[in-house]
DNA sequence: GGACATGCGCAACCGTTAGTTGCATGACGA
DNA sequence: TCGTCATGCAACTAACGGTTGCGCATGTCC
């Protein structure tokens, strides 16, 4: 019934800043901590707690290469990330669906048994 | 380009508590405080608090009926919550598709070795 | 090589939020 | 009226998103 969710991936995309990074940093390819606060209403320092929040759920991950730390988006991870966004959304539209359905049979009047409603 | 997401609503469902509370709300019909909590690992009072936030993005309201305060899902509100999990989905889906396209065109170009590298 | 710039990490601090405990109050039933 | 039950309010803690400041390593330019 309850869909299954990871809450640490849904936390990590649930802030609008690192929903913003990933965007960047898809549409960039790549990015450091440094090239995304640039994009950003917030500072290198902040932006950096969020790649680590976003390393430590593996949606993304770094590869340091002299003094820059390059960041990539790791794709599999995000393709989880977004299954999952549908699976809730598709819970709870189905619940809406259903409540719809159980209104308008009430409204249409109570001697249409066709369809059963089961919880209270 | 990057999906209009109302930053409140979905910090309202980014919380996995209040996730669950959507989920007791429709499955149950409605319910109080005291009665969230029973179905939940945490206290009454934290209860309270996130259906103050809920309700102030509109995704329930209550009525108060002698010494109970029932809240109930407000229909409406939920469906646009919905529609911007599926909206944020979508744009990130595209993204990862186009990288898939132009990873298997390059891959096509300089393929003179083909063995595909897998991840898993 | 030395001076300077750039990118990063660490630490301290602040405001908000999710959670707790404790207590007071208002409504209901016997 | 008395006890019970649901709610509301206040204080406190821990974690989080954000800031500023500093130090260190790496790269660049004479």
């Amino acid at each position: 019934m309850s869909v299954m969710v990871d809450d640490d991936l849904w936390s990590a995309v649930g802030d609008p800043t690192r929903r913003r990074m990933l965007d960047l940093l898809l549409s960039e390819g790549s990015g450091t901590a440094t090239s995304l606060s640039e994009h950003l209403p917030v500072t290198r320092q902040a932006v950096t707690k969020h790649l680590v929040v976003l390393d430590r759920v593996g949606l993304v991950h770094a590869t340091t290469a002299g003094r820059e730390k390059q960041f990539r988006v790791d794709q599999a991870q995000l393709a989880r990330a977004v299954a999952q966004l549908a699976d809730v959304g598709a819970a709870w539209d189905s619940r809406l669906q259903r409540i719809k359905r159980i209104a308008e049979t009430i409204q249409r009047g109570k001697d249409t048994n066709n369809e059963t409603e089961k919880k209270q």
